[in-house]
DNA sequence: TTTGCTGCAAACAATTTGCAAACCG
DNA sequence: CGGTTTGCAAATTGTTTGCAGCAAA
């Protein structure tokens, strides 16, 4: 595991097992399903533990909290609207217009695994002017911009 | 508004409104935000009211229920992986790799209003082999395929 | 008059937090 | 030892649901 030293964090039997285990499974658990997964091995472990390792690890960046799960729903009255920019501090939606279109490639890659598609989404996730200017504030481990 | 007679819905002064000032916001509201602005012209609507009347209009295609917001986060131990698949019906979410690269026209448009962008994140929706096996079930209102 | 719809409150589900004990360095 | 981390339980937050009365069609 990275990242013990300069950032106060501890090895723990609990931290260990965890990143093993989200780093074997590979279907993007939710927080209780890594739960489950890790209580085989860890029977006493508890779920809050799991939340913050998950919060801390992906923090450090030494794992990835996919965004896609942000709490709320947006609603928007303009329909087929897919591409959006998200502020990752603040929440904030902006429009946004980009090509991001499918290939024909893309397309058969989709077909073969039985998927059929109705939703494409695009969305680019990142910090909006307003909190650029509020400055720094909390960053993430591996800030590199696109 | 649309759709109030082959579908058994009611035109309501609550659904009227709901409407008429999500179509006004362009912010992308999330429910709560949405009920605060309904309040100001129905004051005793109900949170409730707000999230059954966005329900039953993004089935039928009036509005559209961005979908980033799935109510469970999810994780992952691969860093730099931002291309997935999910099913809308089950939740399942699968790897994915396709091209969808940003163009320089598209940067220059994102630089132009004061983001900074970190993640690119690439989420195709659809329907998994196994949901499509079980049957149609509850379809929306505007499924055409892409 | 027949359902669908509403307000209200209680129920849920995912996640976060306070606290005292246990543990890492 | 001193600060982190843990297990547990209670608290929060966003969303859904049961119900009795109200109101469109």
């Amino acid at each position: 595991m990275l990242l013990t030293a300069s950032t106060g964090m501890r090895r723990t039997k609990q931290r260990e097992v965890i990143v093993e285990e989200l780093t074997k499974l590979r279907t993007h658990p939710s927080a209780d399903e890594l739960y489950e997964q890790v209580r085989k091995r860890l029977p006493r472990i508890s779920l809050g533990t799991v939340y913050r390792n998950l919060e801390i690890l992906s923090r450090e960046g030494t794992i990835h909290r996919l965004e896609l799960g942000r709490s709320q729903m947006r609603f928007d009255g303009e329909l087929n609207e897919h591409q959006h920019i998200r502020c990752m501090r603040c929440g904030r939606v902006d429009d946004l217009s980009v090509e991001a279109e499918l290939t024909e490639h893309d397309r058969e890659i989709v077909r073969s695994m039985g998927y059929r598609v109705l939703e494409r989404w695009v969305e680019l996730v990142g910090v909006c002017p307003v909190c650029r200017k509020k400055g720094t504030g909390k960053r993430r481990g591996n800030e590199r911009g696109l």
